[in-house]
Parts: C-alpha cells; sequence; structure tokens
DNA sequence: TAGTGGTCTAGACCACCCG
DNA sequence: GGGTGGTCTAGACCACTAA
C-alpha cells in the first residue's frame, strides 16, 4: 500500500487549535489584550465550547494566556525571572532577599519535612515554628512558602515574644541568621496548589506550580526546610551560577491600551 | 436555616474526589498496583466520567499516577530525583554525565535561543550544531534535550567527519571540552512537550515538562545553550549546592507483584 | 444584571495494547 | 476482539466580576 505518509498522525483537534491560536497570539494580538470569549471562539473555530478549552489550558500552561473567571481571557506577559539559588546564599530573612514574612504558628510538620528535619533520630511527631512567608515581584505575588525551624535551631527565641503574627516570624528570622551556614540543598517539582498557596498567590486551588524544596544545613544537621510554591505560569526560575546575571532581554514588548 | 456553615464552601466535585483518592492511593494501594478503569472509577463514585478524569489528571500531574492508553493507571512510583547543576560544572559530554548522544544537524535555531547565543551582534538567522541528547535513568527515558553550538565554538571541528548522526555528536561535545568554561546560567520553567520531545519521553505530545535552559560561558561569550525538557510526572529536579548528596531516603515502597 | 470562565453530565467514537 | 485511556460533543448550571 503506497500510503503517502500523510494520514499516518490524526492530530487532535485541540492540539491543532492550540497550535493555530498560539501563532494568532503572535501575530494578532498585544500583551493584556482581551480575547472573545470561549463561546465565540469555540463557534468560530466550529468546536465545542470543551474541546476549544482544552487548547486554552495548554496555552495558559505554557504562559501565553491569563484567565480569571468572571473577566475573561487575556495574552499573557512574558514570564519573570525570579531568582532562586544565589541570592540566598545567606539564611532565608537575610538582608537583601524579597521575600516579606506573614505570619508564624507552632505545628507539626508533614511527614516528608520532618523526615528531613530528623534526619537519622526519630524525633518525628515534634512541633516546629512555621514561618509564612510571601514573595512578590512587580506588584504580583509570585510565590508562597513554608518555612520550618525547628526550635532547636533557634534556642535563644525569647518565650516573651508575640506567639504568633508577622512579628513572631522576623524574631524566628534573626535567630536563625546568629547559626553558621554550612550549606544549601534543593529540588525543584511540580505541583499543584493547595488551597491555602493558591489563596496567597490569587490563583484556583490545583493551579499548576513549581514546588521549590530548601534544606539548610548548620552544626552537621538540617537547620532549617523552605518549601516554596511558585506560580508556574507566571514565573521561570533563574540560577544564577554565573558572575553575569545582567540578561539583555530586548523582548519585543507592544503593550494594549 | 440554621445553616451550620457545611454549605459555605462549595467544593467541586473533582476535587473532592481527588482528594479521597489520594487517601486511597496511601492506604489500599501498592506502588505499581492497577486501578479500576475510569468507567468502573466513574460509577462507583457516582460521577461522569469527565468529573473523574479531571481527579485523575492532577494526580497524574502531581505524579502520584501513571496512566497509559491501552493498558490502564497504575500506582506511580515516588518521583526520581535527577541531578542537575553539580555533575555538570563542566562542558556537556565531559566525563560522568548522564546523558546519551543520539544525533547531531545543523539548523537555525529558535530565535530565543538566538538571542541568547547571538548576545549584541546580529548574526541571528545563523545555523548552529544542533545535539541531541537523551537521558536515562533506571532504565526509564526522563530527560530529552537539545544542545546548541555556534560554529564558532568549535573552530577545529573536522568537515571531515559524518554530517550527521552520533558520531557527529560526540565530535561535537569532544571539541566543546577545549573550551575553558567560564560560567554558566540556569532557568527552569513549565512547558508541554513538542511532538518530538514527547515521543523521546514516551508521552503523548502536550504532556508536562520541566524545561530546563542552560547557557555555557567561554571566551567572554555564550559558547552553547541548552534546552531540556524534563518528564515533569516522575521527575524531581535536585541543584546540590551542599557537600553532601546522599539523601536518605527511607521512602515506604510497598511493591505489588 | 449581564457576561465571563469553571464545573458537570451522558453520551459517542477513536487509538492503542494485549491476549 | 475486547478492554483501556484519549478525544469530542451539545447541552446545563454555577461562581464570580464589573457596570
Amino acid at each position: 500500500m503506497g500510503t503517502t505518509q500523510l494520514d499516518t498522525v490524526p492530530e487532535p483537534k485541540y492540539w491543532h487549535l492550540k497550535t493555530v491560536l498560539s501563532e494568532a497570539l503572535d501575530s494578532d494580538f498585544a500583551v493584556g489584550e482581551i480575547l472573545p470569549n470561549e463561546r465565540e471562539l469555540a463557534a468560530r473555530f466550529g468546536v465545542a465550547r470543551a474541546t476549544l478549552r482544552q487548547a486554552l489550558e495548554q496555552l495558559e500552561l505554557e504562559g501565553r494566556l491569563q484567565r480569571r473567571r468572571g473577566v475573561g481571557t487575556t495574552v499573557a506577559p512574558p514570564r519573570v525571572g525570579v531568582d532562586v539559588g544565589t541570592s540566598q546564599h545567606g539564611w532565608p530573612g537575610a538582608a537583601g532577599d524579597t521575600w516579606q514574612p506573614v505570619d508564624c504558628t507552632s505545628a507539626v510538620p508533614p511527614a516528608a519535612v520532618a523526615r528531613m528535619l530528623g534526619g537519622d533520630s526519630g524525633n518525628s511527631g515534634d512541633e516546629v515554628h512555621t514561618v509564612r512567608r510571601i514573595r512578590v515581584t512587580h506588584g504580583q505575588p509570585v510565590a508562597a512558602e513554608l518555612l520550618y525551624v525547628p526550635a532547636a535551631s533557634v534556642p535563644d527565641l525569647a518565650a516573651i515574644e508575640s506567639p504568633s503574627g508577622a512579628a513572631r516570624a522576623r524574631s524566628v528570622l534573626r535567630e536563625l541568621q546568629r547559626l553558621a551556614m554550612e550549606g544549601q540543598d534543593r529540588a525543584v517539582e511540580l505541583g499543584s496548589a493547595r488551597a491555602d498557596d493558591a489563596k496567597e498567590l490569587d490563583r484556583l486551588p490545583g493551579a499548576p506550580v513549581l514546588v521549590v524544596t530548601t534544606r539548610y544545613f548548620a552544626e552537621g544537621g538540617t537547620a532549617a526546610v523552605s518549601v516554596a510554591t511558585y506560580r508556574a505560569d507566571t514565573c521561570r526560575l533563574t540560577f544564577g551560577d554565573s558572575g553575569d546575571l545582567e540578561i539583555s532581554h530586548h523582548t519585543q514588548e507592544r503593550r494594549a491600551s
């Protein structure tokens, strides 16, 4: 059968749609511009709304679109590069870091975190200081963090201080600086936003996020563990291992009204 | 009307389903075990199949499940940590790296890559050596890479050598080693697999991937750019900044037959 | 209140894998 | 050929936003 190898791959409709839309975004739309609504787009392309949505979801995942219930679908600006790593070759909360403390409570950490903190000893089930921080860039929240600090890492923390709140968060961070940092350890993976993180990030629960887990080492053990969730749609995590970090972007930015 | 504050947040069905399934996975299933098929699960929970699928998609995104057409849905093993960074504080292809060259062609790079390579000069549109490599861990493909190397970075590359193929890929990598590495620069973002990457990774096009872009600096400029796409469902990217990389996992691994 | 995206349904057919 | 997940449809209602 001399199949001329044309119909070998019946490309799904939503995939083709995504390609068409992507090209249209490049040529016909400016950043911030509002697209026609989903019902009209579906009709225009002759597909069911669910199919059209499948294509939009992909484009949103790739950071090309931004959708907001009750408002509409807009063309997203290029992802912002947020530095992860170099700026924090000190403790969290050191001078110059871009996080802002929100709250601090005492709680039993999740099992995975307890495992990293506990090491080989069997002291799981213990409560640790749990600092909540958020990171804001260009006025937009980009990440929410939970920082787990065992009481042993901040022995001089005055019991007099407020039992919770941003003030206590700052106290814990201040005490952390007294330790001699011995190293860090970082991991990045894909996750979906928990309800509380989603709220801080101004997204719906389940939104795709990049989870950055950092272990801080001091005094031969793990002094703290940070779990930071970054908005995957708007963020590009950068690890500046080299000296020059100035990236001359020259991104073509056509802005809508 | 004494609403006892129970219906304040009408949690979406798929979200609740996801939670229930997640707990069931923890308690009732072993890694590798096959779940009931989608039609039966949907019936069992009293929802439409599309709703059930929405929950499964989330769990797959989080690396809890693995779905394969024609086969079924299985419980995924914990994500594997793949090192990104330390092992490559040399050039790609240096002794001990875990990539295997597949092919090498000459092609005009995408605009974004050309911008990183070209710097301020206006020599875009030029063809560069494009090396294809894949990374395999535990017998499974975890990443596919395109490495862009301008001809200027490998001036002594013999024109006699084969014009493409794995042999030429190795030649380009070998020539790269001759340069003095001045630094690197790394970024991670979420993307969806292109058709060619999806094929190498044994996934469907559009599957979520973590895109790692690395710039290699030498002789005052960018000597090469690597764009590596990692399977987001199975990979956790690790950046070992500290000395000790041995993570004692102690993960509870109950294996199915 | 009107319009948007988000959720949900009950079907149908298709592509793929395996016995 | 029988069973699986993947795609697609044509509706419906809900939650949210903004005028």
